[in-house]
Parts: C-alpha cells; sequence; structure tokens
DNA sequence: ACCTGAACACCGTTCAAGT
DNA sequence: ACCTGAACACCGTTCAAGT
C-alpha cells in the first residue's frame, strides 16, 4: 500500500504533464526526465503507459472522494445543500482540471482494479448525502442512488458538455452547469413527498 | 461543400478504425491502405490526423442533427414524449458507438469550425423540441433552452458514465441512462405550471 | 529490487518529385 | 489538383546488463 518515492514522483510528473498538454504530452521519457529517473523506469513500476495514466486518475478519484467526505462532515446545514455544494465543487474540479477530469471517466476506467475501487468510494458520499436528504424530507422517498446517480449524471455531463463547449450559449438561454443543478434542485424541492 | 471520393472514403476507414480500436488505431498508413491510397495523401485533404478525426466527429453530429430532425417531424405524438425518444436514441447511439461518442465530445470540439456549426444544428432541433412541449403544457415556462440543456446535460453525463462502468449498481438501486431521463421527466411533469 | 543504455518497430509529418 | 516514395524525428516497449 504504501508508496514508493520513485512511484509517487512518477505520478505527479504525468499528472502536470498531462495538465499542460494532454494524454499525448504525457510521454515516458519526459515523465522519467522530471523525476529524475531515466526513460523506462516507469516498466519496474508500472505495466506501461496506460497504468501510469490509471493511476494518475485513480489518485485523483482518491482525492475527489476525500473532499467530498470533508465536505459531507464539516457543515452541519441541511443535506440537500451540501448536495448542491459537492455538486458545484465537482463542477469546479472539471472546470480547474480539465485533463485529469477526461482522463478519469475515459474508456478504460473499468479495466483498472484501483480506478474501480476509488470510484466506488468516490459515489459512496454522494449517495450517503442523498439519504441524509431524504431522511430530512428535502429529497423524495426512493431509492437513494437513484437520487444520486440523478444528481452525478447531470453535473457529469454539464461540466463535459461545457468543456466542449457545447454549452455556451447567447445571452438569454445561457444555463451554466451550476444553472442546471440548481434548476434540478428546484424541480425536486417542489416534490419533496 | 461536396465532398471528393477519396476524402469521404478517408473519414469512412478513419470511423472503422476508431470502432475498432479508438484513435490510437486511428493510423494514417492503414487510412490510407483501406482507402486504397498512399500512407501520407491524407494530407492532401486534411491537415493532419486532427483534422482527419474532427471530420470524423463532425460527420457524425450531422447525422445526429438529421436523425433528430426525422425523430422530430415523423410521429405527431406529444412533444414531451418526442423529446423522451430523441434522450434514449441519443443514449443508445453512445452506446453503439462508444468510440465515436468520446470523440465527439473531446476537448479540442470548439476548435474546428465545421464542428461547432455541426454541434449547434444538432442542439437546435432539442431546443425546438423542449418550446413545442412548452406550448402543450407539458414542461413549465421559462426558456426553453434551459430546459433542453437540462436533458441534454443528464443524458450525456448518464451515457458518459455509463461507458465508463461509474453508473452501474447492484440490483436495487440500478440506474440506467434511460432510467434516470424518465426520472426527471417525472419531476418535470408534476411541475407543469 | 531497482535502474540504465542500446536497440527495434511504429507512427506523424515533411519534402522532392511525379501525373 | 492529387498522389507517391524516401526520409526524419519521436515514442512505447523490450532486452541484456549493471548495483
Amino acid at each position: 500500500m504504501t508508496e514508493s518515492d520513485t512511484r509517487s514522483a512518477l505520478i505527479s510528473a504525468a499528472a502536470d504533464l498531462l495538465d499542460e498538454g494532454g494524454p499525448a504530452a504525457v510521454t515516458l521519457r519526459e515523465v522519467g526526465a522530471r523525476a529524475g529517473v531515466s526513460h523506462n523506469a516507469p516498466y519496474k513500476h508500472f505495466a506501461g503507459k496506460e497504468d501510469l495514466l490509471a493511476a494518475v486518475a485513480a489518485r485523483e478519484l482518491e482525492r475527489q472522494a476525500r473532499g467530498a467526505h470533508v465536505h459531507a462532515k464539516s457543515p452541519p446545514g441541511a443535506p440537500l445543500a451540501q448536495l448542491r455544494t459537492a455538486m458545484h465543487g465537482y463542477i469546479r474540479w472539471a472546470r480547474t482540471y480539465p485533463q485529469r477530469f477526461k482522463l478519469t471517466f475515459g474508456a478504460w476506467s473499468t479495466e483498472n482494479e484501483d480506478l474501480g475501487e476509488a470510484a466506488a468510494a468516490a459515489r459512496a458520499g454522494l449517495i450517503d448525502l442523498a439519504a441524509a436528504a431524504q431522511k430530512a424530507r428535502e429529497l423524495p422517498p426512493g431509492e437513494p442512488e437513484r437520487l444520486a446517480y440523478l444528481f452525478l449524471a447531470l453535473a457529469h455531463g454539464a461540466a463535459d458538455l461545457e468543456l466542449g463547449g457545447h454549452l455556451a450559449a447567447d445571452g438569454k438561454g445561457r444555463a451554466s452547469p451550476e444553472d442546471l443543478i440548481d434548476d434540478l434542485i428546484a424541480l425536486v424541492r417542489q416534490n419533496r413527498r
């Protein structure tokens, strides 16, 4: 479980290169150089480039899950407001680190074991929030997973569309990802039971 | 505007290779071979590999827009039901051609002119449907763009999460993309005015 | 157990040249 | 206007060898 210094240095270098120029800019030669090792030292820690990128994605999801948990415990406010804060944070994360966001939800997510576990942990925090909101009668009854996924899918889709420039509208009908989340909250509030 | 035979053959070959193995499998050498030309003939039609992939994405969006329009005109049913059909079709498209779906919403969408126009046209059909549903009092009042983007973002996010295996749940709380769209429709129906 | 340097196959792109 | 073949630089991966 403990990470060697070289291993974590490789992951950090890969994440930086990803931010700077996308997956194509993450060359094992430059990753090695930034970590102070040769260009094929990464093969002693990862199966290959894809496995290294999966480790970057897994680290990102672990941080995301930790952040959601912090949010879920610190403010004693209404659970629905906490859910809203978590979704706004999700959107902010996508906007701040678009390359990491895109990578994390790449097609191979399910193939890597660590990545799958990290993703499940990240979702668990959201489901807890939805269940708490139901208990406080702020969300309608039903499976909390179903409500949590409704919010997560909307936040994810809005953030992804915005990154590709598919959400921008001219003035009047403009819908930011945050607007859409708040629209859903307004809808769900009027159906509390 | 008219496409040369070679150009469209290159786009088709690239789309096939994309489906078979993702963007990395789209090598200009293999694209050229399948189109019956040399490995650098593509440079006479496209600025480079990225521009060729953008053409694949643009063609995909044009087809998507055409499909949405066909759907919007053929069934004389309720507009909200047509909107639901369009969203289910969107999800089906993502599931059938995951690589084209991922490519279409890549980070560079806004950089290519043709792609931007095709995307705008595809969204326009949806907004028309939302406006029609409002007129029929099946959707609450407000900007139709806002409602259209609410549905589009949910469908997009649910489809993208499912492709990465981030939506699967164990039995009871399982939420398919189609389920989530129907959940949103149920919410919005109870807020018709 | 971890790292290095040389080597290989492959790919995107450029260029001079052909029709 | 469109295409070809050779060539170049770069990258992922493998391997024999070092400590």
